[in-house]
DNA sequence: TTTGGTATATATCGTTTCGATATATAATTC
DNA sequence: GAATTATATATCGAAACGATATATACCAAA
């Protein structure tokens, strides 16, 4: 079973207050970047619910001719919501990735974009090594150590194995396979 | 843009005639168990779409006093729909887990059941290594043999580097964090 | 031996979440 | 000066999940 985006929010308020946009910004560079997403097509209903659960506070702060900016604060009984959910006794780890995908099927795609995948590949561990390594917060949480530095050890590795075989796997144009013939039943 | 259950659903059928259920139990525990997931309530639905669309054909299998097995194939034209979508422009990478949110809030968890979540971390990486090196297909196309290298060695790294912080992380017990106080407004 | 759990197999359905879109302005880059 | 990016909230249709229903065979343990 997998935290919902409720938990999630509870989770990002507990680091300090933030609006939904931050929150959403701490999913894109922050420091669960790599290991949770949230959109805000779930984080704006969640905040709502929250908030009728007083989980969560708002105080609003008015920007004339602008959407009014809603600053969220984790309550007592927010905290307790969320380290009761960290709690749970089982959890989960899913990893989704269309460059896997389509390496995996590279016989089905031509050479050309094979090497554009692959590079694209590389080039996605080297932005999340940088934000990584920029995401040294202060007021270090010896989980947040933990964290930052298995990201930083397990994308290093990833990335070490994609440059030491893209040329064996690049090498030589292997040909797209011909369509499979009908089988005949 | 990441792919959508019937892409999935047709680079499953590519490896293979399958029933849905079959379908359901790759990416359970076979080769792209690690990378990509689908569940019944979406790989059914998809299947039925496939069919209407004329990407997929079905043969029925009745047996006695129990649900008709469905055997679904790829058509050329579901192959040539499955390459289209491997070439598309943009992919994605995206990591969910538990156990690093729970690992990164430690300070909110009970010592106890941070060696627990520990170590079911540790355990998941071990059975996702056992079943890696199961899974070697014969057949073996060179984008299989590189997406299961790259597993054992991203995975491999992994739980190195979790074996060696174990120690130093659960060590002395660190205390559960005081709930906060209330910030004065 | 019978009870209970796991494996096979399909299907539906409520709930959650995504992703695209709308809206509006300031700030920055070209 | 124009165009794009960043700030900020909100909604809504579409997609996917996860739990549940149904039904039987098989295997292990009590």
């Amino acid at each position: 079973m997998s935290f919902d985006i409720k938990t999630i929010c509870l989770g990002a308020l507990s680091l300090g207050d933030a609006t939904g946009y931050e929150i959403r910004k701490q999913f894109e560079e922050g420091p669960f970047a790599y290991f949770y997403d949230a959109s805000f097509g779930s984080i704006y209903p969640a905040l709502n619910k929250l908030l009728a659960d007083g989980l969560v506070t708002c105080t609003s702060e008015a920007h004339p001719g602008r959407p009014t900016k809603k600053i969220y604060s984790l309550t007592a009984s927010g905290e307790a919501a969320l380290r009761a959910a960290l709690s749970v006794g089982s959890a989960d780890h899913k990893v989704r990735s269309d460059f896997l995908a389509i390496l995996f099927f590279a016989h089905l795609v031509d050479p050309a974009q094979r090497v554009k995948v692959y590079d694209a590949y590389c080039a996605f561990y080297r932005t999340a090594l940088a934000k990584l390594a920029d995401a040294v917060d202060c007021d270090e949480k010896f989980g947040h150590q933990l964290v930052q530095g298995f990201g930083v050890h397990v994308y290093t590795s990833a990335l070490d194995y994609l440059e030491r075989n893209r040329e064996q796997f690049l090498q030589g144009d292997m040909p797209v396979a011909e369509p499979r013939r009908a089988v005949g039943k």
